[in-house]
DNA sequence: TTTTATTTTTAGTCTTATCTAAAAATAAAA
DNA sequence: TTTTATTTTTAGATAAGACTAAAAATAAAA
């Protein structure tokens, strides 16, 4: 069993693994969590004693295959009760972070896959991010086009299809470039036209600027 | 804010006071609690100067109105999640508890208001229990335990007053939950126990079943 | 390759919530 | 009312998780 503040270290370290792929800084955790370089070695320390991620002084850490379960598995049940708060209690998606943040510590299997069945099995939450299974794999989707995206799916931006001047020039002016977040408001079945958010702006685009764009979704 | 502990403490002195009317003793907190009364002593200081509670040396506590409403609204809590648990998910009355004991704790107004009204605003939760409202007022009902019925009278079960898998499950065996109607056709007064009618079931109960469960004459 | 800057760790302290053991107060019994 | 038993409190210790300040290791710059 793991307190609350060892799962949240986990979930924090996974989440730096899968940006800077590879072993995580001291500092990096400590930045994350809102707290200080010492007191993160002192827990890593102390979670590497539980065999939950492999250590080295001055090295980094690295989580193991068990500490990367539980990890996953606390970051399932956090997407899993934001689509509860978004679906079921009608909350907006701005607002369910710091909830989901306490719940996603309620310990109990059956709750979790009761929960997940209530919910329909949804593959992913509120923002688009993927909900890891129970045994903590996430679906990982290659990069694909935009237009394959659904309503409230998320990706970010990673190359383009076509590449005339015509169409980045349009990227551009959209603030469009590769590493930008798109997050999927609506989208139209008839045309296959879109809603996005782009930063801070939501607009329309045609089928023809979403089947030109490649985006990734993990 | 209260800590989780302190909440708990709050929540065991609350309930403590509705048994007992009035001061609760600091081994009495203790023995709810499953800790030291060294422990309690402590704790009941901290709350004191908290002013949630009024503590005299070797007098024994009592809750301050502001106490009282802290603890009615974690018991809020914890009884619309249980119906949630209930209702929405499917889980066995006698499932719930541990479970509760854990949202309950979940910090959003919001959240709770919203649960609640998802919920349909329920008077009761799945045990019978009233579910305090927002201001930490409860609905009193005229309930009595079935051992103080006498032979001949009837009743409707509203709630149980020990709610262990034991004895939820020995009710689910009889068909006896939360509604059902109960008539009792004879009392032996040297053991208190009796033989009721159940639908079309007529079977005996010892007088532990019948002390624990309320029913309702009106 | 030194020197300087940055990162990381160690050592020691603090708070919360718990415990044990002993002392003090209250309640019960003789 | 004195003695005995019970309850409650105090004192001191421990574990988790955080902090500060200083030391050690690594990385960057001269």
């Amino acid at each position: 069993m793991f307190s609350l503040a060892e799962e949240n270290y986990l979930k924090a370290i996974y989440h730096l693994e899968q940006q800077h792929q590879g072993e995580v800084s001291t500092n990096a955790i400590a930045d994350r969590m809102d707290t200080k370089p010492s007191s993160v070695t002192d827990m890593v320390q102390k979670l590497a004693d539980k065999e939950v991620l492999s250590y080295k002084k001055y090295k980094g850490t690295i989580l193991t295959p068990s500490g990367r379960k539980i990890a996953a598995n606390v970051i399932r049940k956090h997407r899993l009760w934001e689509v509860f708060l978004v679906e079921k209690l009608n909350f907006h998606w701005d607002e369910v972070h710091e909830i989901a943040e306490q719940l996603e510590h309620i310990q109990s299997e059956e709750l979790v896959k009761r929960l997940d069945d209530f919910l329909g099995n949804p593959d992913f939450d509120p923002h688009g991010d993927p909900i890891p299974d129970k045994h903590g794999n996430i679906k990982r989707t290659e990069k694909k086009l935009l237009s394959e995206l659904n309503k409230n799916q998320k990706g970010v931006c990673v190359g383009v299809k076509e590449s005339s001047g015509e169409f980045l020039q349009y990227l551009d002016k959209k603030r469009i470039s590769i590493g930008t977040k798109i997050k999927v408001l609506g989208k139209e079945f008839f045309d296959g036209s879109m809603v996005i958010q782009v930063g801070k702006d939501q607009f329309f685009i045609s089928q023809k600027i979403a089947e030109n764009l490649y985006v990734q979704t993990n």
